[in-house]
DNA sequence: AAAAATATAAATCTTGAAATTTCGACCCGA
DNA sequence: TCGGGTCGAAATTTCAAGATTTATATTTTT
């Protein structure tokens, strides 16, 4: 799609900031402020953000400036719907074209998510770990569907899961982990592995549809804090 | 997601010429030419490709400027793909939750739509309503998900069918039209109204899948002016 | 003659300031 | 006290020029 800006570092540091909860939603991001922390001009900070708006981590309004994404909870369902179509049909398709690599890989992400998980458990609580746990967490997710053969829907993916996780991290839900998380990420693995492609289906949407609480009573509760 | 940009002829002009081939794929967009046609600033036309780049239809490479997107096979496969997945979604969610207002709409947008059509038909080519038919066919599609309660995925497929238009008209292929077309929209129509998700589905395929044929040659033969 | 190196030209990116628009406080009249 | 209007400050957008990078043409070397 687009490549790096001119100053890679803003990017990148926006764009970490708003995926891991620096700012409040609904704040006003104002290119003259943050221009100070990366000694950089205005507009170089404003193409930052024209980008990041575009990802959707961003709003934009004409001559009314930028702000932090602010979350309805219809738009978190609308963002957690898309998420199982893609993850479902991205791993749909890698279970049929996906060969003896991808499930090396599979299986190596989830090793790893499973022993960071454990290592949670063991401490009771998220936080010490808590950016080993995300970025494996995303590594095992975007596993799942590397093999459909499809940059584009990788991409599109990648963008969702990115809003997803602003929004989740930004919550006080002890950012988004749960202690089912370990049953339901193996149950994942084993469906895929088995090429039960229903069953991963399935199990891919009961992992995800704890988010689409407020607007699907039947879909069991997530735990608070 | 973002609103328009404070000079909106150029974002809209822009787009439009990308969208009806007024690029060769794979051109480069230089700020400074393109500055003269709207009586701006450099900057300016910078920021809009920017965004159009965001919305897939430019490719940009830092230091390396804008081009128009270049299409390989593979990646009109893609997008083809992704139409397919959300068109169906989409349509198999408003069928359950749409009404009688979203019937109405659709017969509305499927009517004017067939009667374009039987236009091109007696004439025998589609250019003379060319843009009256894009924005038709544009309608129609768009209506058929319309009733999905999902601004997200509307939008993503917006994104999606601009590319994908982008691809269609660029070619010599009679501008993406073929005669099939009038039976098989009347028969998503049909199944759509029918509530028969299965069919529809199918349906949506089978009229879509023509652009698959360079990589799935079970498709029929797109028909070439 | 082909390849590498250099010099020149062109395009891109960044910057700071001017022009425009929005936001908030204050004042006035009802 | 409330609604409307005016004014000033702040923020956003646009602009043109300077600095940096890339592309092109020419020369040099093997």
């Amino acid at each position: 799609m687009t490549d790096k800006i001119g100053t890679p570092d803003i990017h990148e540091d926006l764009r970490r900031r708003l995926i891991t909860g620096g700012f409040v939603p609904g704040q006003k991001l104002k290119p003259d402020e943050l221009r100070g922390a990366y000694g950089c001009s205005i507009n170089t900070v404003r193409e930052v953000l024209l980008r990041l708006s575009s990802a959707g981590l961003v709003t934009f309004q004409d001559q009314r400036g930028f702000r932090a994404r602010e979350s309805s909870l219809r738009h978190q369902h609308e963002l957690t719907q898309m998420r199982v179509l893609l993850e479902q049909e991205g791993v749909a398709i890698s279970m049929r074209d996906g060969g003896l690599e991808w499930e090396a890989q599979l299986t190596a992400a989830h090793h790893k998510l499973s022993h960071i998980e454990a290592r949670i458990a063991a401490l009771g609580a998220v936080e010490p770990v808590l950016d080993t746990w995300c970025a494996a967490e995303w590594e095992f997710h975007e596993t799942l569907i590397s093999a459909c053969g499809s940059d584009l829907m990788r991409q599109t993916y990648a963008a969702i899961y990115d809003q997803f996780r602003q929004q989740l991290v930004t919550r006080e839900t002890n950012f988004g982990y749960y202690p089912n998380n370990v049953a339901e990420h193996l149950g994942i693995v084993e469906a895929a592995l088995a090429r039960d492609e229903a069953l991963c289906r399935r199990r891919i949407h009961e992992h995800l549809a704890r988010n689409l609480l407020p607007l699907d009573a039947t879909a069991p509760m997530r735990k608070l804090a």
